[in-house]
DNA sequence: ATGAAAGCGCTAACAC
DNA sequence: GTGTTAGCGCTTTCAT
């Protein structure tokens, strides 16, 4: 009975020592020849060039790495991948990554814990990765006892990490106050928000950003309402919401719920935006074609994902003090916001 | 004049023969602890474990693969990260992948062409995975030249790929067939469809398979109108559609392209599904908040990952025939669609 | 239960 | 321009 679960699979790979001997040189001639320098004599280069080709030579990274020091890789920590965001930041790092010829090693947690974040970290500081990038979305990575072991350059990506941490993330504030703004220039009254949870950091934010530009134009901000993200949370509260006179301007914190939300005025029968103007928060590639197309306020995840990169690979070269980069947001007006009605 | 790019940054590596040294042990007393092995006095292990945890060792992949000729890891090609069967598909991979120890390096595409993909499958054979997953959406990736070099275990995803390759894909005739049936039973003459791009398969293949149950019905199957899978080629095409007292049944290739005929047939003052119902193809979360809610086709894309990583985990410890798992979608019926209009 | 030696595939350093 | 030597950090014999 074999202790291994895994019977051999004879994959031969061809060494450099084997192309060596096929091609009669030295294998240093080869790793030469492998690696584009240029004192080798071109006859010999050509030799060893078919030689590699012939045996289907293909050089071991692992070897390079345990000679180097260095993976050409980075870790990529991600409470979920099922977001617009986490995914547009996502691609822009492995995109920006792979300009560098630097891979991307990715680890999806089970559950947005930081318990899963640090267990991540600990993986991934056994694998072969240069640096981590940790996408985390929740309020205050720093508030227990969370923090990582030395050793491997850290970026984080949207979260209120602490002062310890390198930071990239979008102007959540200054996006809330764009979208609170806008409806408030049209004429409303007031502007009810449809926040998003409690936990997230950037939902925090916004919540606050609303509150504060409310308050300086003389308002008394109504009781925010607490979604999940979901369009279904942002159904409920449209209902909630849409049955009330007073109401004729909300702002959401993302686009889901403002799809929900519009859905819920619809069935009420409240026009968008003659009754009610919405906005929200993440301009989704859809948003543009939602029903009346969606006013909301753009962030940049394409930029997030390039400079949360590129701080990542200052890392990894030198060590660098933590800072904290902030990304501005934008407002896309289109079909769902309008004056207030007159009253 | 140094040639070196990167300048040194002095990350001091505790390796193996350090923390052997701190504990007054050998190496390999300290292999077997760090690989769990039992034959190991117990105070001698806890002594190896107290200058692992003190010295902060952490074991070296790159080593061990070198040893093991194993990285558990895998290679993930994909087109673009940016739609949302792609993502889901990835997340799938991921969480499977960690769920057997293995990590997930990801290649994105620059472009979708077959040249992207054999360049990317050749950087990831020269990098440290054990097999390839390629996520490609195009038409007949076996048409042209394309083959790939052997070495690396592969397994293809949504796409039309020859019989040498290990397919897993969704039943894309069976979701088309589906959706088309559903609206005739409603009692609808005729179902137009706004297709996917030709290039995609499995555009090509709902398309086939919606004229095909036309024709079994004896309808005339009328011509199909091209999309490139976008909101905005959803509504021009809905606006065509739209204008045509005869069209009170649409079927489009996608949710996005149904969104976009959806706003088309609302500013035309076309009611759904009284006046025309629509159909869509994938169900994004938002679908069911859409107005109306859309009846779509649901594809299972936590399967296809699942399966997809699995065969390939088999493939990776030993050689396979090649086969092809498809997986059923479903049709979710919501409220976009009804009897068709009494003419 | 523990240690010594060899070697995985590659490259840096140094001959010639 | 090319070969030789040594060693990266680890694991696999084989001794003890």
């Amino acid at each position: 009975m074999s202790t291994t679960d895994e019977p051999e699979r004879t994959r031969t790979r061809v060494s450099m020592a084997d192309v060596a001997q096929h091609a009669g040189v030295s294998s240093q001639t080869v790793s030469r020849v492998s690696n584009g320098l240029t004192n080798v004599d071109a006859t010999t280069r050509d030799r060893v060039l078919a030689s590699m080709r012939t045996l289907g030579y293909r050089p071991n990274s692992a070897a390079r790495a345990l000679k180097s020091g260095r993976f050409r890789t980075i870790g990529i920590i991600m409470s979920t991948l099922e977001t617009f965001g986490n995914m547009q930041t996502l691609s822009a790092i492995a995109m920006e990554a792979a300009r560098h010829n630097y891979s991307v090693t990715l680890l999806p947690l089970e559950a947005p814990t930081l318990g899963q974040v640090s267990g991540a970290y600990h993986r991934l500081s056994e694998q072969a990765v240069d640096g981590v990038i940790i996408v985390f979305e929740v309020h205050r990575l720093d508030e227990t006892e969370f923090t990582l072991p030395p050793g491997l350059p850290v970026v984080v990506v949207d979260s209120n990490a602490g002062p310890e941490f390198t930071v990239v993330d979008n102007d959540q504030a200054l996006g809330a106050r764009q979208a609170t703004r806008h409806l408030l220039d049209l004429g409303h009254r007031s502007v009810f928000h449809i926040a998003g949870p409690p936990i997230s950091f950037a939902a925090t934010h916004r919540l606050e950003a609303w509150r504060q530009v409310l308050v300086e134009a003389g308002v008394e901000p109504p009781e925010p309402l607490f979604g999940d993200w979901t369009t279904d949370s942002g159904y409920q509260h449209g209902l909630t919401l849409g049955r009330r006179d007073d109401v004729t301007a909300i702002f959401t914190a993302n686009d889901q719920m403002a799809l929900g939300a519009m859905r819920a005025l619809h069935e009420l029968g409240r026009r968008i935006p003659v009754d009610v103007s919405v906005v929200g928060f993440d301009d989704l590639e859809e948003a543009a074609s939602f029903w009346p197309p969606l006013t909301t306020v753009h962030q940049d995840f394409a930029t997030i994902g390039r400079l949360s990169l590129q701080k990542l690979l200052a890392k990894v070269v030198r060590e660098l003090a933590p800072d904290k980069t902030i990304v501005p947001t934008e407002l896309v007006v289109r079909a769902s916001t309008g004056p207030a009605p007159r009253g």
